[in-house]
DNA sequence: GTTGTTTGCCAACGCTTGTTGGCTTAACTG
DNA sequence: CAGTTAAGCCAACAAGCGTTGGCAAACAAC
């Protein structure tokens, strides 16, 4: 490895054992000591390293959606584009826990809840507002849009309802397409 | 009050105070202390009539959907019916705080979790098992709804994302309801 | 009015939590 | 090789947790 000096690489064992805990546990059952357990090193080093546990978390749930550019996208082929991107970032399986991490703990912790508001509320919406109709709406559509993606990922990755998770990838992806291409470009008024 | 010994007076005011913290904290930040505090009497009395903190949730969290009868209602009306009335019992107010007492603690808490499943699992199937085309897709068409339906509510009542908690019901039961009328007429293959 | 039963509070136990300070060893610097 | 710095561990702290057993007061029954 290029440039990791010992304490670099301790450092990065306790923000993947971290991440790991909070995926599986949320922000309230994890526990320091656990997190070091798994990282083989003491508690006391991640106190050192983060601060505290809030400060850990923070870093552990520092999260880029990098979504899509989808100025160059045909119009009829965004809700599929934005499914099949959220949908294969979930399905990547342990590479990247950041996503679950945040939606286990946002239930009951603010500061993770804050985080989710902000990626959604603000990254979501900028990938929007260049190709909706009406900049205006873009919030609104990707409030709708959020509700969506994040439904999916709870039934299926946290909750696992057994009918959800038994969907294939191919028909989920189609069947929610159509619903998110709907609230990109669909009528907004009742 | 008819039949309201001492007893159950207090019964029921333990069983208040916790689905309001239950519903605000979940389940791993509310304390029995805290419950036994906003009822007004000791920790102690709460082991005595629920025997357990995991006791009390069970209590707390005994959830009865209420889905209306679909046999009736005329096959392009489902998707609305079901979501009006999903709609209107999140925005009842605090008259119904179960629902929320169940979703916040189910992204960390097992046993919320596998109730929840039920709850999704079982009745909103069986609900559907008579107005689908296929029995046999009831289930998955209940997984889909359910994804829509958990979604919104996450989204509004949980994480309060700012531009669903500014739909008004209207717009939102109009745009929701074409959401879940799809997925539970249309097809279900990619 | 005395007896037995419920209803409640108090005090405490045992345990786990996040967090801290000091000590020991290893690594680098001159 | 001597000396400074970093990395790590150990032990302990104060606080909070769920939970328990025993004791005082209110009530009910006879």
């Amino acid at each position: 490895m290029a440039f990791t000096s010992r304490s670099e690489q301790t450092r990065a064992a306790i923000l993947a054992a971290a991440r790991h805990r909070f995926a599986t546990d949320g922000f309230e059952r994890t526990t320091i000591r656990a997190i070091a357990a798994d990282a083989g090193i003491d508690p006391s080093m991640v106190m050192r390293y983060y601060g505290s546990k809030d400060g850990l978390f923070a870093a552990a749930a520092d999260l880029d959606l990098h979504l899509p550019a989808l100025a160059t996208v045909p119009r009829e082929k965004l809700g599929e584009t934005l499914v099949r991107h959220w949908v294969e970032r979930w399905e990547g399986g342990l590479s990247d826990e950041l996503l679950i991490v945040l939606l286990r703990s946002a239930t009951t912790n603010e500061r993770a809840a804050e985080q989710l508001r902000t990626v959604f509320g603000a990254q979501v919406a900028k990938a929007l507002a260049s190709v909706v109709d009406d900049p205006a709406e873009a919030p609104t559509r990707a409030g709708l849009v959020s509700t969506q993606m994040l439904g999916l990922a709870l039934c299926r990755h946290v909750l696992r309802l057994p009918p959800v998770v038994a969907l294939d990838v191919d028909t989920l992806i189609a069947t929610v397409s159509e619903t998110v291409q709907r609230y990109l470009t669909g009528p907004l008024t009742s």
